[in-house]
DNA sequence: CATACGTGGCT
DNA sequence: TAGCCAAGTAT
């Protein structure tokens, strides 16, 4: 069967010429790995470069501290990537000497290593036969064999997994197995897909059963759930300097690690959020103090599986009781050096524009 | 096995 | 436009 043959010509031919290509260093490719996980390359890249430019070794990126990782990290999502990294990379520094571990099994057992990633990472650095089982390869292949079963369920990736694990190139699974992912990202496409130059045209199933539009299948999504944050940017005075408040955000939630203003998470829309805040702050800030306050707008910030309908109260205070609130007292002009989801980032720019020249 | 976890681009 | 989905992992 020269199936795949054809797809190793078309690679070579094809492949687009990414920074993460042009070396074998296992921390780059790692790295790169843990950025593309459910993400798209173009979005990936510029993270890619500054990470790697910030951090050049295991051992720059050990030694740093969680915050700036973060901080680093921020506007990508899936923050836990980026502290599981960081959790990783000490490990490797401590555990494996400062070497990137060269088998699959200690390459699987990192934290943020899943299956897919220690096949990407074991195949692509150190030329080891285990074939990736992503979405893209889940879509091929399941073109490619007419497979009707949903590929979100665990006994199809494993079929498929079974049967790439025969197919596999032993002398070049690494590109092997980015053939495969990178002809689902540029020709074998979700909608779309340009089947007229496809390499494997001649022997797939879908193609030739008029089935591309129905392959693969895929079980059903639940609804989207609507969460309100009501957020409050609260400024004090003291010796001509200005303070705002903060909370790390922990616990297993969103954007966990990150950094927010005081904030109050209802299931429906709060009627009045500065008495609510006033009285589950009690002690923190009198009505009496409040010199300036607005409210912005309702923002929408759409995730997947959630809408979380946000709104900022930004009070300008005489003082505040800093010893009745729970979070942190930070200077104005450092709060930029904290992490932010991109919705408080977004407003923080809008903020800037519209306030800063009032009180900075 | 289902669900949670971000963001942005495309249809 | 609302929904889909992208080089997945952890729980």
């Amino acid at each position: 069967m020269d199936v795949f043959k054809n797809l190793i010509r078309w690679y070579h031919k094809n492949k687009r010429d990414l920074p993460w290509r042009r070396t074998s260093d296992p921390y780059k490719i790692w790295v790169s790995e843990i950025i593309l996980q459910q993400t798209r390359v173009d979005q990936g890249m510029e993270y890619y470069i500054r990470i790697i430019n910030r951090y050049p070794d295991v051992n720059a990126l050990a030694n740093a501290a969680e915050d700036e990782v973060l901080k680093t990290w921020q506007g990508l999502g899936y923050y836990s990537r980026a502290r599981n990294m960081l959790l990783s990379a000490r490990e490797i520094e401590n555990k494996h000497s400062g070497h990137f571990p060269e088998n699959y099994c200690d390459i699987r057992n990192l934290k943020g290593i899943g299956d897919y990633t220690a096949a990407a990472i074991a195949s692509i650095a150190f030329n080891l036969p285990y074939p990736v089982v992503d979405g893209n390869v889940l879509r091929v292949i399941s073109r490619l064999e007419g497979i009707t079963d949903p590929i979100d369920s665990a006994s199809t990736k494993k079929y498929i997994l079974n049967l790439l694990e025969e197919k596999i190139d032993k002398k070049l699974p690494g590109d092997f197995n980015q053939a495969l992912m990178e002809l689902g990202a540029l020709i074998c496409t979700p909608s779309n897909p340009r089947c007229i130059i496809c390499p494997l045209n001649v022997h797939c199933n879908a193609y030739h059963t008029g089935r591309i539009k129905q392959i693969p299948v895929k079980t059903k999504k639940q609804a989207k759930k609507i969460r309100y944050f009501e957020y409050f940017i609260i400024l004090v005075r003291e010796d001509n300097k200005w303070f705002t408040f903060l909370e790390k955000r922990s616990g297993e939630d969103i954007w966990k690690g990150l950094y927010q203003f005081p904030l109050i998470e209802t299931k429906s829309l709060l009627q009045n959020p500065i008495e609510e805040f006033f009285s589950r702050n009690k002690g923190f800030i009198r009505p009496d103090d409040i010199l300036e306050q607005y409210t912005s707008k309702m923002i929408s910030h759409i995730l997947t599986h959630r809408i979380i309908k946000a709104r900022f109260q930004m009070l300008l205070l005489e003082s505040a009781d800093e010893e009745f609130y729970e979070g942190f007292k930070v200077d104005y002009k450092k709060l930029f050096s904290y992490p932010f989801p991109r919705l408080t980032d977004r407003y923080l720019k809008v903020f800037v524009e519209k306030f800063e020249k009032k009180f900075v």
